[in-house]
DNA sequence: AATATTTTTTAGATTTACCTAAAAATAAAT
DNA sequence: ATTTATTTTTAGGTAAATCTAAAAAATATT
């Protein structure tokens, strides 16, 4: 099956709202679209006629099995070539969703597999998630928040809860990327704030509030 | 100004039909876009108003100076996507239109601008067609058919008047592909094939037939 | 010049993806 | 248990890009 651009970002959205797991609201959708909610209804039953999603009406909706196959082609797409901006187009971390949105609805298989190939399967996009492969699985990481990591444990930087815009800024100023080697130095009981020790660079301050929003995994 | 993948594709359409230089009749446009003429008669008068084409009902239409600009745009899209697609995706020069034809409509400047630079500012693509650069110029060679090339003159491939597969399958089994370097080591008055001599691989014989449309550039 | 043929445009519909405004269902508060 | 507020759906409409069928204009043929 092909599906339309409009089609196709629904159920990126549904799968980034948890949608292969617990049902999403009309609402909680368009929020995410940018849309009315009378819009999300015309298109979810649009879904359901075409057996993405299990739909009863003030029920809110789920992804179906053939739904998350779906999804997860899609995002495997956009992080592929988010991978490929990143790496060989050497565009920042935090420019390169905006382009992978357009770039994911080029549907052409063999193009993916090959991209795929060229940039040497990677497992993981730019910001740390993990990249499905063509049969749709990802390889996990237990990770933990930053906050909760034990003083003077070294780790790798390996995900973000929070990908906004001022959320980059403020990791790229503060020289952290997925894949950064850190350690936590000390902690403030004060506000909770901790400084980060990464080699090469000098001791600095993170607040509680961005700390929690970065994942990091040892050992 | 940016433009829906249909005016895109039409502007396309009107300037591979030499409308920057001759006006194009609708039911021309008809043919190439696989579509009716009634639809034809309708986007052309949308692009009018965009100001993207000169057109009076019955007369055809022809390119505005701002339609070319927007036209080679698109051309330098395709061109790029497609000397990528072949040149780091190792796909077969008859594979890559299809994928480009949906890539050049993901229009983010500065994504091409570095993709330009990745490739290395390459300035054919891989069908010998000129790339414009981020200007709208394309550097023009002054080619030969393969037939009217001189005898032991050095020369370069550098593109093919017809496209189709048994001429690709044709070629590849003489190892011959755009941007070889040929030379005519001999011509038969008989049937005027030519005996080709390529460095580094035996001597060998191709028709007349072939070799007119097969296009060198020497000097 | 009159007629026939081809080309092109208009008229009127359809589909997709939106919208606003109002009604209906559900959830929360009194 | 009512009333009130929130969420969601229906009803009806718009714009883009297509279509078919019919009318009009331009060309070609007698
Ligand atoms: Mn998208
Ligand atoms: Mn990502
Ligand atoms: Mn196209
Ligand atoms: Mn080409």
């Amino acid at each position: 099956m092909n599906y339309s651009v409009s089609e196709e970002n629904y159920i990126k959205a549904i799968y980034n709202l948890n949608g292969n797991k617990q049902p999403v609201s009309t609402n909680a959708l368009a929020d995410i679209m940018a849309t009315k909610p009378a819009s999300v209804t015309d298109m979810l039953k649009k879904l359901k006629t075409k057996k993405l999603i299990i739909y009863q009406p003030y029920q809110g909706c789920k992804l179906s099995a053939e739904g998350v196959k779906v999804a997860l082609n899609i995002v495997r797409r956009h992080r592929l070539w988010e991978y490929f901006l990143a790496e060989k187009l050497k565009f920042e971390w935090n420019e390169i969703h905006v382009i992978a949105e357009e770039l994911e609805h080029v549907s052409n298989p063999k193009l993916i597999e090959r991209l795929d190939e060229y940039l040497g399967f990677p497992r993981f996009d730019p910001h740390g998630d993990p990249i499905p492969d063509h049969e749709g699985k990802m390889q996990m990481l237990k990770q933990v928040k930053l906050t909760q990591l034990p003083l003077h444990t070294p780790a790798k930087v390996s995900g973000l809860t929070d990908q906004s815009t001022d959320m980059l800024e403020l990791l790229r100023h503060s020289n952290i990327c997925i894949g950064t080697d850190v350690e936590i130095n000390r902690k403030f009981g004060f506000d909770h704030s901790v400084e980060i020790k990464i080699p090469g660079n000098p001791l600095f301050i993170i607040s509680e509030q961005a700390a929690q929003h970065i994942l990091v995994h040892h050992e």
